[in-house]
DNA sequence: GTTGAGCGTT
């Protein structure tokens, strides 16, 4: 069972083998991606990451989570699922 | 040599 987390406030010359690495230590990285502008090609500032243990996937999101990276404090959360019925923001002013 | 919300190209 792999676990989506969302990862944001990222810098903008980060990129998905950033998230790799930074999440590699917690546990086993199924995948990591930082999103990116596709019409500009420029970063959007957050990136996924897929664990297949729910529990490391966890440990990093309580290590990770309000922690610094590139200068930015970043936002880790569980992310909702790509597939299957989703979306709206979460959690907006 | 740009920017800042937060959930994505298979």
């Amino acid at each position: 069972m792999e676990m989506n987390i969302y990862v944001g406030n990222l810098s903008w010359n980060t990129t998905d083998d950033e998230l790799h690495e930074l999440f590699a230590p917690y546990g086993a990285v199924d995948s990591a991606k930082v999103i990116m502008d596709r019409e500009t090609g420029r970063s959007r500032g957050f990136g996924f990451v897929e664990m297949s243990d729910n529990s490391a996937a966890q440990s990093a999101i309580d290590s990770l989570n309000d922690s610094q990276l590139g200068g930015r404090s970043l936002r880790v959360n569980e992310a909702k699922p790509r597939t299957n019925s989703g979306g709206g923001g979460r959690g907006r002013y």
